[in-house]
RNA sequence: CGGGGUGUGGCUCAGCCUGGCUAGAGCGCUUGGUUCGGGACCAAGAGGCCGGCGGUUCAAAUCCGCCCACCCCGACCA
């Protein structure tokens, strides 16, 4: 893709608005754009990495055999009624109404409506067990949106829902879907951990997040150094853990590891994942009931795990940046390649960028020309900024030599390699980062 | 929802307390020229019913009231 092309509008002050720095340098780095209290647009390049989490999503939950649908976002208000979470869910759910006055909630998590689907569509034990996952924006009327992504009232999330014959049977598909999200934030470049948790309005008896350590995280998480378990702060306190009261300093140690007793350390993390095992909650007010072998009508078994896709891109930002801009790995970058030719009005340099950047394109290499008028400065600080992996600088005085200037954010090194070699060594670069 | 704060060109803000010319600055944008490896310089421009409504006054960005939006702190969540 070509610059001028695409649309790339950076900042060069940021908005006052943006408290954390991921907020920040998503607005400077033209990833999106606000519409009001907690909804974005997300433009081009945002766009592109959150479809590179989408894909590596999709990987993995079909490898880890769950199958792909799409349920709809608009949910008459009727089956919310039956299930008991119109009431409890009231305050978080935005509810539109339709020209007949019928009320539709908009969304906020799908379980009424796999469940209905599960209803009408599975009779025996034969149809079991099933894994079905969508990725779908979500609507919640949060009561403060805030930091951009990392809390907005629209959302993409990724939500999948397991259905099973028996329990020890749920119990598989749920640590297989520990597996797959294990996978998953292992291939974004997450430092995260795992850890227990409640479950909350879910309702189930199993439950774990999984945290993007980051300080800024909303989050705090107790680390128990000796059985390298942790939890949430509600799990500790459920569990009369002697989770210190909302301990202001965070530094502060309180309370011991409810299982063996140490003193557990506190993180701060941003919870990008949550998993839990439902049991028949749902399917049993739902009528999501089977047939088994012996002709016995049960309910099914369930768990639900959701992935907040968007905001694990402001995760991942907030995890590699520093205030000069984002340090994208490989795998999420909206580009892996910047080709950056300084100086366009030099035909030499303007007609190596070209070739070099057609040349990648026909390999199949994820590159972005920079073909703007620019001055140089101009130009590498959007580079900085947006945070390509790998940048390929072409300039006048290296052109004599025949040179260009490769440089990788992630080995934080720059080399100077001649014009016909600079593919062989942009390939290699790239496996160093990471391999295919 | 409670507490605090802010609304003036695309962005950052000054002006408001102590009402009074055609409402300012920097950045960004447009045009021309000079520049050209780390956010250039000169010149000329475009762009604002000062968040909205009402009130006070000869006169309101400025004072008063109501409303709205946005941000921050608390309880919920992916």
């Amino acid at each position: 893709m070509r610059w001028t092309k695409t649309f790339i509008p950076t900042l060069k002050e940021s908005p006052l608005e943006a408290e954390i720095r991921s907020h920040r340098l998503m607005l400077r780095s033209g990833l999106i754009q606000k519409l009001s209290s907690g909804l974005y647009s997300f433009l081009p390049l945002g766009l592109r990495s959150l479809r590179k989490i989408e894909k590596i999503i999709r990987e993995e939950m079909d490898s880890h055999g769950a199958i792909e649908l799409l349920l709809p976002i608009l949910q008459p208000k009727e089956i919310w009624t039956q299930s008991g979470r119109w009431d409890s869910m009231r305050d978080l759910m935005l509810v539109a109404e339709d020209r007949m006055k019928r009320s539709f909630v908009l969304g906020p998590t799908h379980e009424e409506i796999i469940t209905d689907l599960a209803a009408k569509r599975i009779r025996s034990y034969r149809d079991l067990p099933k894994n079905f996952y969508q990725i779908q924006t979500k609507f919640r009327d949060e009561i403060r949106p805030r930091f951009g992504l990392m809390r907005a009232r629209e959302f993409l999330m990724k939500d999948s829902y397991s259905f099973d014959t028996t329990d020890e049977a749920a119990q598989k598909a749920y640590w297989n879907m520990v597996d797959a999200y294990r996978a998953i934030f292992k291939r974004c470049g997450f430092k995260f951990k795992m850890v227990e948790a409640d479950t909350g309005v879910m309702g189930g008896s199993l439950s774990h997040e999984f945290m993007v350590l980051a300080d800024s995280g909303e989050d705090e998480i107790l680390v128990c150094s000796k059985c390298d378990d942790a939890f949430n702060r509600e799990w500790a306190v459920s569990r009369g853990a002697n989770a210190s009261s909302k301990s202001s300093e965070p530094s502060q140690k309180g309370g011991v590891c409810p299982k063996c007793a140490t003193p557990y350390e506190i993180l701060r993390g941003i919870e990008v994942g949550h998993v839990f095992k439902l049991g028949t909650k749902y399917s049993a007010i739902l009528g999501a009931h089977y047939l088994n072998e012996q002709g016995v009508q049960n309910p099914c078994v369930m768990g639900c795990y959701g992935i907040g896709v968007s905001r694990c891109l402001a995760a991942f930002i907030e995890q590699n940046s520093n205030e000069q801009g984002i340090l994208w790995n490989r795998a999420l970058a909206p580009y892996e390649i910047l080709i950056l030719p300084v100086m366009m009005e030099n035909l030499t340099v303007k007609e190596s960028a070209e070739n070099l950047y057609h040349q990648l394109k026909e390999q199949n290499f994820d590159c972005l020309l920079d073909d703007r008028g620019e001055r140089a400065g101009v130009k590498f600080k959007d580079a900085d900024l947006i945070g390509f992996p790998l940048q390929v600088t072409l300039g006048q005085k290296l052109m004599d030599t025949g040179q260009v200037e490769i440089r990788s954010r992630f080995h934080s090194k720059t080399e100077l390699v001649n014009l016909q070699d600079a593919i062989g060594v942009i390939g290699r670069v790239l496996e160093e980062m990471a391999p295919l």
